[in-house]
DNA sequence: GCAATATAATTAGTTTGACTAACTAAATAA
DNA sequence: TTATTTAGTTAGTCAAACTAATTATATTGC
C-alpha cells in the first residue's frame, strides 16, 4: 500500500512539519524578540552557558553573526557576557533571569496554542502523535 | 498517562518538527537558490500560475517583497511574467521549464534524504508516521 | 624565550529579504 | 467624467546573514 512507501511518507511528513511550525510561529512574534535571537536564547537556556563560537556553531551561523546577536541580547538585558577565566580571548555567555523568564513565557504561549488545538483530538490520536514525535526525532538524527 | 497529556504532546511535536526541518534544509542549499525564492517557485509549480498579489498572500509577504523575488526569479529564467489579458494592471506569473526542472531536482534531493532515513524504519513505523502527518495537518488548520 | 602561527571575538562592509511609503497605470463607482 | 480603489513597481530602511580584516591572547617550534 502507498501509505507506507517511504517517499510518500517523507513528502507528507515534510509538508506537515512545515505547516505545524508556520501555525505556531505567530506565538513567537508576541514576545517582541526576533526568531534568531529567540533561538539563541533557547540554546543558552536549555543547554547552559556557552562560548560565542560554540553558540555560533550550534545555531549554524558564523561567529560574526552571533557576535552581533549576542550583543543585541546583552543590550536588552537577556544575556550576560564575561571573559572566560581560563582563556582570556573567550567569553562566557549566559542567560539572565530576565532572559529566562522571557523564554519561559514565549514557550508557554507557543505550547498553549498547540495545546488548545490538541484538546480537540481524542486520547488515541494524541498518543499516536506522541509516538510519531519520538519517531521523527529518530528520523532527524539518523 | 503522561504520554497523552496535550501539553507534553505539544512540546514533543514542536521539538520534532523543528528537528525534522533542520535536518532536511541542507538539501535545499545545494540547489543554489534561496529559501524564499524556492518556496515561491514551489507554490507556482504545484499551484499553477498566479498573480503577484495572490502569490504574496500565499507566501505571507507584502506585494513589494514578492515583486522583487519574482523579478529575481525572472532574471534567472525560472519564471515568466506577462500582462493579464483581462486586467491589464495584473501580471500572470508562471514557472518556466527550467524552473520546473530545478524544483523537481530540489524536491528529489530533499525527499531522498528523508527517504533514505525512513528506509531504516519498519513498515508499521512508517504507517504510524503517515497517520501522524495527516493529524498534524489537522492540528495546523484547527 | 621569543618569533611564528593559531584561535576567539569583534568590527567594517556587503548582500538579501523583509517592511512602509510613495508612485504609475488601469479598472470601477458616484 | 471625475473620484476612488486596486495591481504592481520603485525607493528607502532595517535586520540578519556573509566575508575579510583587526585585536588580543594562546600555543608551537626553533
Amino acid at each position: 500500500m502507498a501509505r507506507t512507501d517511504s517517499l510518500e511518507v517523507a513528502a507528507a511528513l515534510h509538508r506537515a512539519a512545515i505547516r505545524l511550525l508556520r501555525a505556531v510561529r505567530v506565538a513567537d512574534d508576541e514576545t517582541g524578540i526576533s526568531a534568531p535571537k529567540l533561538s539563541a536564547l533557547s540554546v543558552l537556556t536549555f543547554g547552559g552557558p556557552s562560548s560565542l563560537s560554540a553558540l555560533a556553531k550550534a545555531e549554524q551561523v558564523t561567529a560574526a553573526t552571533m557576535s552581533k546577536l549576542v550583543s543585541d541580547l546583552e543590550s536588552e538585558g537577556l544575556v550576560a557576557k564575561r571573559v572566560d577565566r581560563e582563556d582570556k580571548r573567550g567569553v562566557r555567555i549566559e542567560v539572565t533571569a530576565k532572559g529566562r523568564a522571557l523564554m519561559e513565557e514565549g514557550r508557554k504561549r507557543r505550547l498553549a496554542l498547540l495545546h488548545k488545538r490538541l484538546g480537540k483530538f481524542t486520547r488515541e490520536e494524541r498518543a499516536l502523535l506522541a509516538d510519531a514525535a519520538a519517531l521523527m526525532m529518530r528520523v532527524s538524527e539518523g
